[in-house]
DNA sequence: TGACGCTCGTTGACTCGTCAACTAGACTCA
DNA sequence: TGAGTCTAGTTGACGAGTCAACGAGCGTCA
């Protein structure tokens, strides 16, 4: 119907980049879905506690959970708003540097994401790891941490 | 520091997890960039042109569009609202069911998505495709088709 | 000391997408 | 025919996250 004069994805690649995009759309839903019903908190949340439960004194500074998250420190900001609000953290000022605050889990937020934690890696196996043998799933380890943004070895998934 | 007795995901299953999760926000928000930046449109603005395009007619209904996107209906509602606005899509009621309104691709859409088609596709081989060999694409083609929300075979990346 | 530039975190205004409620039209069945 | 029900799409109110602008604090260098 009109030139295919542009670069075009066929076959393996249309295909791979298709499975990857929509994958993810559909289990990100269906984890955040998940974890709202259950335990009242967004996927999100649990990444923020755990990277608190996983740091050195469980806290950290916004700029770091920024980073880790991959939000901007405004997106940061309003994410911990909300779990202050809700006790699970709090803002700890830093007095060696005045413009640094910690977030700081509490004891709360620390039972918070031991109990969101079952639900959440239960789910994360049915939905992803659950369709792929023992090798496949290094093989894939493999393969997408070459991709921008992955990063390895940082840590494990459950409260340490 | 605690205990373990959750269960627990570790070595290449939490860094599949973790490279699929980041490498997903990483390359999207990067393309979503360059998209905006050279032609003004999201990804998902050009998800829809492309749907469209390959569409019998150059139209689908509402519902259709919003089942392809992942997106709600009502989001689909906003998103052609914006596309409309430019020009790009038009609505065309349905003669035989009244319920049913059509997004249909003008010839300006159609030539906004070739322009935009030449960046896109360039931006998702050199932050996606680029990383992997051939034999490697398939293997991951194969094994990312498994997990749920992926569908394959459902035509082109490029304009027909 | 103090001006300059940088970083950190917050805020206002905005965009994007959701959910729930709604309207309008189509189908079914008595 | 007409009540009941279902589907398609839109709308209002909201939540989440972005960007741009800002205030405050730190470090540097003259």
């Amino acid at each position: 119907m009109a030139t295919t004069a542009e670069p075009d994805l066929a076959g393996s690649a249309l295909d791979a980049w298709r499975s990857y995009l929509q994958s993810h759309a559909a289990i990100l839903r269906q984890l955040d879905a998940e974890l709202v019903a259950e335990h009242g908190m967004t996927a999100r949340d649990y990444e923020v506690l755990l990277y608190l439960a996983q740091a050195p004194e469980r806290r950290l500074a916004m700029s770091a959970l920024a980073e880790r998250t991959m939000l901007t420190r405004s997106g940061i900001t309003r994410l911990v708003d909300g779990l202050v609000a809700h006790d699970l953290i709090e803002r700890v000022s830093c007095p060696e540097d005045a413009r640094i605050s910690y977030a700081s889990l509490t004891d709360a937020g620390y039972e918070k994401l031991r109990q969101a934690g079952c639900t959440h890696i239960a789910s994360i196996r049915r939905l992803f790891l659950a369709h792929f043998s023992g090798p496949e799933i290094e093989q894939l380890a493999m393969l997408l941490a070459r991709l921008p943004g992955a990063r390895m070895g940082e840590g494990s998934c459950s409260v340490e």
